[in-house]
DNA sequence: CCTACCGATCGGTAGG
DNA sequence: CCTACCGATCGGTAGG
């Protein structure tokens, strides 16, 4: 009879994937060698692949549960009855708060997703092009509806969703402003730029 | 007596960086291997090392080039007569025009800086740090004179300055808006998110 | 500018 | 989970 132990050893593959979140945002994918991860989670480098299959499959989750994630965010708010402009705020400070709470794991899947193998390239490539075309169709709607300033709407997703990521800089330097007022200033300074 | 051809291999050294630019961009730094780019330029890995010392030199040079163009531009901006928000809008349109035409450079000064060693690297932070510092004050005058709305100076360069960075997703796209239409929509979004 | 080559390190496997 | 080890590739040097 089997144990009653399962199969699933999730726990410890979470560890690893965690670890390698905190890796390869501090020194970058190609930097990070698994002898940095093993040492980290605090096993030899070998013993990884008995979780693991690969440096790639890391990466691969880490991007994919970030890509998920957005995809699933993006659907609510689609279907939601509120105006664009006010769709337009609950992305971004959705953004805004992954990008402070999780922001390891994000990061990555910002920068470092052009070292996925190609499989796994092309269809991030691909969600991550949906995406930004379905956050773009909010914003002509809300340009449609005289909400919005007539601005092209795919430069308009451009800098938001790049101006998130400075708050990286934000986690890098002693912050002398809380997260809560890092929102606030973010959402100010987008939302009244697009606003009409 | 010597030919006239004086001892200045410059050219060649200009035709190595360059080539190493394009390609630190495509690869990413740690991914691009002087075998790449040897093939890139045309001779054996090892006859690079007649005109550049080592990889990391080249880094240097490339992050440093573009850190001294922004360095004296704003320089040129401080002491200029305009108004703040004037300003504001004169270093903005040099961010994004040394962004479509010089992007490769000012791609890896912005990204993979971080793989520089560590005197260069403390260097190249601080530079940095001053810049943006001297980028907020900029906007806290204009906040002073009633011209920019009372946001966190800092987080305003944060955003300012990542946000430009996405034009880089502009350049791997075919794209559909000219250099000039993009400029334009940029400074729209952006001076009017930060104008009272 | 090339051939030849070095020591170090990489991701990953075999076998227990 | 470990020891032992592999072939590939890295940045760089020697010597001409």
């Amino acid at each position: 009879m089997a144990r009653i132990r399962t199969g699933k050893d999730g726990s410890r593959k979470d560890v690893i994937v965690k670890a390698a979140a905190a890796l390869f945002h501090e020194k970058g994918y190609k930097a990070a060698s698994m002898r940095d991860l093993a040492e980290s989670v605090g096993v030899e480098a070998a013993s990884l692949y008995n979780h693991i299959r690969s440096k790639t499959e890391l990466l691969h989750d880490i991007c994919f549960n970030v890509a998920n994630l957005f995809w699933e965010h993006i659907s609510k708010v689609e279907t939601s009855d509120a105006k664009p402009i006010e769709k337009l705020e609950t992305l971004l400070r959705f953004h805004i708060r992954q990008m402070i709470e999780n922001f390891q794991e994000v990061y990555i899947s910002d920068r470092e997703w052009r070292y996925l193998a190609d499989p796994y390239l092309s269809n991030f490539q691909n969600q991550r092009r949906n995406y930004r075309k379905r956050f773009a169709v909010i914003i002509e709607q809300g340009i449609a509806d005289g909400e919005i300033n007539k601005i092209d709407a795919s430069t308009a997703v451009l800098i938001v969703l790049h101006a998130v990521s400075g708050i990286e800089s934000w986690h890098r330097s002693k912050h002398k402003i809380s997260g809560e007022e890092l929102e606030e200033n973010m959402i100010t300074i987008l939302i009244d730029g697009l606003k009409k």
